[in-house]
RNA sequence: GGCCCCGUGGUGUAGCGGUCUAACAUGCCACCCUGUCACGGUGGAGAUCGCGGGUUCAAAUCCCGCCGGGGUCGCCA
């Protein structure tokens, strides 16, 4: 080794000793006489001296030493001398008396701040990502991203996990994301599919009797992106023999808590994990992946408002919808932008319209002062003084709060107030960034219709297990079955779903021809399977979490790109490397493809 | 594909019809400086204001189109 030594390990246990380090320069001071420079690896700074008296030919290569040099440095750890400690750094009671110093490698001025937390712009750190991770904030999330998984690692051996690999090449399959698909060179015209999990292929473990397993799996969807989605990401894969639901639950809560604790010991976590139906969650918060740091919970007002003699709100009542509402506290006087700017977000939701109720102005105080002329709305003029109350109250207003209020059908209306809701706690800084909101929803339905192909599709997939009661329902009123499914849910992201599976032919074959599948379909695409579970396929279940948003709950940041270390942009390109890329035409013809012209 | 936001020296920002021959900070280069640590000081180089078109006596600034980036809806079993 080059080094003897970290630079962010030294400390005053190292006094006296002779140690050689090697390292980037930080930053460099030159005071003529004295340079001193801040080196700087992996572990932390240190401070390097070069003391013309100690060594002249030292000092004049400091001299051209600049940022990011790579250095290699032999000195002493000495004591600072009183009064020029530095408590801002680890090491600061410390520096090293440089005796031989080496450039390992210039470099030339880097394109941005490597020392310094100065946000760039995104596509410039894409493109020199590897400066990028040499920042301090990068450098953390990857070692962060590193502790998480090593924990994970070692806590599912210790339950008595196995980690399999399975194949990155396999088959594509009707359901689904769209797949990225690989040319085969031997098999003319035939196409390898990257998996979009590894779900066939654990539940065929669970068959081969390997009963606990897991994988840190690379998963691939070929689907636009997200802050929080990219095309391939990495999932802790799960799959376990012989449980009910609450197993697994509880197993991903004492992982999910003892992980939380150990590598994130500030941040404040709720335990037990509460568990919603999914029925709840959505009228509640109108999301299945609701944040549950703060409040400002959905409420029912279609009994005050059926009252009212404002059409909007009897008419939704009258076709059998909803009229609902959320609060936004203390926001009465928000300007004619700001009230168009949540109506443009409830509409780009599926509202209609928004409806809002200013109660007073920039006032505060109980509602019991509220009086007609205080209420601003455009709706003010259908609504008696008393209904009004009526709603605030039941919205736990008061006075100098605004209600957002939307008619129509009841997804709609919690959706979009979902949105608003979310919306409403972002700005208004509501939810905790030091807090874990954990919780599960169960309680999913089994499948929902797709309203432009009037086809069944599976609400998670079609190995989901229907409750064992709801099974006779399946070809007559699919619509009210409900699967074994859950999602655990963290701070508005959904971070993880699983389900207990089915594992025996006659159903999953049920399953299958409700979706639409003929049975030659089915034994094409899907024989594997359902010839496996006539091969004594033990009950099981499993669950998938994304680790790349778990990561980045636990690192604070705002997209998973920032946990990732050569992530893919928006538009799916990789600029670091410039991928995809165009291949040669003798790289086509060997995979039999032609590419077709497109105007 | 729709909608919203952004694009000004290397980096981050300001400027939002004329005083812009484009400002500030930092970085970069040169010189000075022996206890700094975001060292300090002096001087210097560095931008056809993303691209194209239009409006105007006059455009970084207003309008249109395109490109690039981000967010989001659709999509994501």
């Amino acid at each position: 080794m080059l080094k003897s030594h970290s630079c962010g390990e030294l400390n005053k246990e190292h006094l006296g000793q002779t140690v050689a380090l090697a390292g980037w320069v930080d930053r460099r001071r030159d005071h003529g006489g004295l340079i001193f420079i801040d080196l700087r690896d992996r572990e932390g700074i240190v401070q390097v001296a070069f003391n013309p008296e100690v060594s002249k030919s030292c000092h004049r290569v400091a001299n051209r030493l600049r940022s990011e040099y790579v250095v290699r440095v032999k000195g002493e750890v000495v004591k600072r001398p009183s009064g020029t400690e530095n408590p801002r750094l680890p090491t600061g009671e410390v520096e090293v008396t440089a005796h031989e110093v080496e450039i390992l490698n210039p470099s030339r001025t880097p394109p941005f701040y490597i020392n310094e937390e100065i946000e760039v712009e995104e596509n410039l750190r894409l493109r020199y990502r590897y400066l990028d991770l040499r920042r301090a904030g990068m450098r953390e999330n990857i070692m962060l991203r590193h502790r998480v998984v090593k924990f994970i690692r070692d806590f599912l051996d210790a339950e008595g996990f196995i980690e399999i690999e399975t194949p990155i090449l396999i088959k594509s399959t009707p359901e689904g994301a769209r797949d990225y698909l690989v040319p085969s060179r031997v098999q003319p015209g035939k196409f390898y599919a990257l998996p979009q999990s590894p779900q066939q292929l654990k539940q065929l473990l669970m068959v081969a009797g390997m009963e606990k397993y897991y994988q840190i799996a690379r998963c691939f969807r070929d689907e636009d992106t997200r802050a929080d989605r990219q095309p391939e990401f990495t999932q802790l894969d799960l799959e376990m023999s012989f449980v009910e639901d609450e197993d697994i639950l509880k197993l991903m809560e004492r992982l999910f808590t003892a992980l939380v604790t150990t590598i994130k010991p500030d941040a404040k976590i709720a335990t037990p994990f509460p568990r919603f139906s999914y029925d709840d969650v959505m009228n509640r918060f109108g999301s299945d992946k609701p944040d549950l740091r703060f409040g400002l919970e959905i409420k029912d007002l279609s009994d005050i408002a059926a009252q009212s003699a404002f059409d909007i709100f009897t008419a939704a009542i009258a076709e059998e919808g909803k009229v609902k509402g959320v609060l936004v506290p203390g926001c009465a006087s928000y300007s004619r932008k700001q009230l168009d700017d949540l109506n443009q977000l409830a509409r780009s939701h599926g509202a209609g319209g928004l409806i809002t109720i200013a109660l007073g102005g920039a006032e505060s105080g109980s509602l019991e002062k509220l009086t007609a002329d205080m209420v601003h709305s455009v709706a003010a003029k259908f609504l008696t003084l008393e209904q009004v109350k009526a709603m605030a109250e039941r919205l736990e207003a008061s006075l100098g709060d605004l209600l957002l209020i939307i008619a129509g059908t009841a997804r709609t209306v919690n959706e979009a107030l979902g949105a608003l809701r979310q919306e409403v706690g972002q700005r208004l800084k509501l939810a905790d960034p030091n807090t874990l909101a954990f919780a599960y929803v169960k309680n999913f339905p089994l499948l929902r219709k797709n309203e432009e192909t009037g086809r069944w599709e599976p609400e998670h997939h079609p190995f989901t297990r229907p409750w064992d009661e709801d099974e006779p329902l399946l070809e007559k009123t699919p619509e009210k079955m409900r699967g074994k499914h859950y999602d655990m849910v963290c701070n508005g992201f959904e971070i993880g779903g699983g389900s207990l599976r089915i594992h025996t032919a006659k159903l999953q074959r049920r399953v299958f021809r409700l979706l639409g599948y003929t049975d030659p379909q089915i034994d094409d695409r899907f024989g594997h399977m359902l010839e496996a579970f006539e091969y004594g396929a033990p009950p099981h279940g499993g669950i998938a979490l994304g680790i790349d948003r778990l990561v980045m709950l636990l690192a604070g940041r705002e997209t998973i790109r920032e946990v990732i270390a050569f992530p893919k942009n928006q538009s799916a390109v990789d600029l670091t490397f410039n991928a995809p890329a165009s291949v040669t035409e003798e790289q086509l013809a060997e995979l039999h493809i032609l590419l077709r012209e497109e105007e």
